[in-house]
DNA sequence: CCAATCATCCGAAACGTTTCGGATTTTTTC
DNA sequence: GAAAAAATCCGAAACGTTTCGGATGATTGG
């Protein structure tokens, strides 16, 4: 409860005085300065940050604007990471994060940039948001410094990271013709995800480039949940029996295609291989093991923290980072 | 970047009265209110949330300290379930959260309190603390109101949320009992958690009421991570090859020790009948299906959030919530 | 020894709110 | 129609910092 005020009675000195030995300005003499840390100490003082910003006009926090941040959604380990990788980055600097959700009854009053406004936040991440969002363009034209996670857009403020979703899903693509796969489907994730439409170009390319066909009705989309993923493995060997690999754009909606098939009585990898993507941490401990695309979550978080902080502290530019990824081979797969 | 001043110039009122308006006073005439609502739109204002807090004292924002939030932590969702539901009690409210970690290096040079005090938060929840942290009684005996998850301590201005973990454990041992076991093991977590001694205190006492015996050396020390299930469970078979059960304390050191015993050859649960606690998502995944206690972890995070805005709001007395369990039969544990 | 330089300090304004106490005008009451 | 009450408004202080623009006294250079 002490303030600088009180410091400044009790060494004797101003109020300026106090303000300028505590932050190291070096008008300072050097004895008055011992003093005035002293009585400090003594007075068990800590700096009020609200006034400071507000005379500042930094609050030194980021928003951290999780969208994905619903009950469900703690299945895959995605934003967890993230936010993991978010937060270690940032206390290593000035900032603190305060978390903003958008599942909940606010949303639909306020937009994010109102959020941000009132909370005063430098800077913001946004994860999870989906490309339908109405209020998407309005954060990326807007004055907030923000970073987007998987939305490769740059706007003046707007910077993103994200990995390289088209290069992941050529590697599988690669991988399955290199098996000897040739009747290949795909489950894809819902059209408002970025990393759908890259994933699913980067596939298709991919096995063109090796003649092999990629037709319209062996592509069914799910919505990267678990359960959309059962049901389009069932559709998808109804109608192409004769598949005998399949690549879903999530780890989650693989899992749900794998006991799918296997209620069905199909028998993975020998009859039908699985690929994922995204490594979450449930692909490890399925039955069979799930290959899959890893993609550096923590990564993602770091350096969208390390962007964004650039930004706000140095006047970086907003840019874009890309994190790597890598193919993990695991059981769900084998040669034909 | 409009202020009330601005509003007020603009209207041709004064700055009280404009804050008395948007506030919702009755002390203004309806119309004028109608006026100074309109300008406040059409300059797009929206008020400074930290002039607000400097004056009022209050930030309207709850401190989530979060220990657990180290990378290999992901693995269990415990951490990010209480934090969804803190987060979704917390967005009905007018309270934001901000997010310390405990982690990072500034760990060591600044205490708990002296974070919440800089950031003048109103509260702080406080989750995955050890009680061996040398700053737990500092925050529990501070001025700061909090809420504990898992550490069953109050204070003056300190309550706690929690599960029964005696009871839980209890029943586990009443199962493993009807099942017929007698020879029974335990694979405990450190001595630094609460939940440790809690669950066997209870499995203890619960299998003693039926004539079972668990001596000393039946019970072996992990701390909670899957590597050291695997340790304890080697340990324990080796010097007590007749058992025919073990309890851990936690799913992930369930895990761990399925693992483990199977490359051993032991068939689960033939052999051996393994029962965890947690619940956590692996737990439903892993082959076989894992016996635990299942926790509303969300509630957890929920009731904390609940029970310190209580205190917050309406200066509600600290006290305790106890959340449900249940055990989730699963296929890691049958008859003898 | 005088002016210039330097080291050290401080007063006061500013940041954007809220709110206390009172002022002014209008309405009610008898 | 005057006093009392009600309705409506406002000035100014306060919250705890930072910082601009000087002020004061000591030191230096010639």
């Amino acid at each position: 409860m002490a303030t600088i005020k009180d410091i400044a009675k009790k060494a004797g000195v101003s109020i300026t005085t106090v303000s300028r030995a505590l932050n190291g300005y070096s008008d300072v003499n050097e004895d008055t300065r011992k003093k005035i840390v002293e009585t400090a100490k003594l007075l068990n003082y800590s700096p009020n940050t609200i006034a400071r910003s507000l005379v500042m006009k930094k609050s030194k926090t980021i928003g951290l604007l999780v969208s994905g941040f619903i009950r469900e959604n703690a299945k895959d380990n995605f934003t967890i990471e993230v936010m993991t990788g978010v937060n270690d980055y940032a206390s290593q600097t000035a900032y603190d994060i305060v978390l903003f959700t958008t599942n909940s009854s606010k949303q639909r009053e306020k937009t994010y940039t109102q959020l941000c406004k009132e909370r005063k936040v430098d800077g913001v991440i946004i994860q999870g948001i989906r490309t339908d969002d109405p209020y998407l363009e309005e954060v990326i034209e807007g004055e907030i410094p923000c970073v987007l996670v998987d939305i490769p857009k740059i706007g003046r403020h707007a910077g993103f990271v994200s990995t390289d979703n088209y290069a992941g899903a050529w590697e599988v693509g690669d991988y399955l013709a290199g098996l000897g796969h040739t009747s290949i489907g795909m489950i894809n994730g819902h059209e408002f995800a970025f990393v759908s439409q890259e994933r699913l170009k980067g596939f298709k390319d991919s096995l063109s480039k090796k003649q092999i066909e990629l037709p319209e009705d062996r592509i069914i989309s799910g919505d990267f949940t678990e359960e959309s993923g059962r049901n389009a493995a069932l559709k998808l060997i109804e109608s192409n029996p004769s598949v005998t690999a399949i690549f879903c754009a999530s780890d989650l909606m693989a899992i749900g295609a794998m006991t799918a098939l296997k209620s069905k009585g199909f028998r993975i990898p020998e009859d039908i291989s699985i690929v994922g993507y995204d490594n979450i941490l449930l692909s490890r401990y399925v039955q069979p093991g799930l290959t899959t695309i890893s993609q550096d979550t923590y990564g993602l978080g770091y350096e969208a923290a390390k962007l964004l902080i650039d930004m706000l502290d140095h006047e970086g530019e907003p840019r874009k980072t890309i994190v790597k990824h890598e193919l993990m081979e695991r059981d769900s797969s084998a040669k034909l």
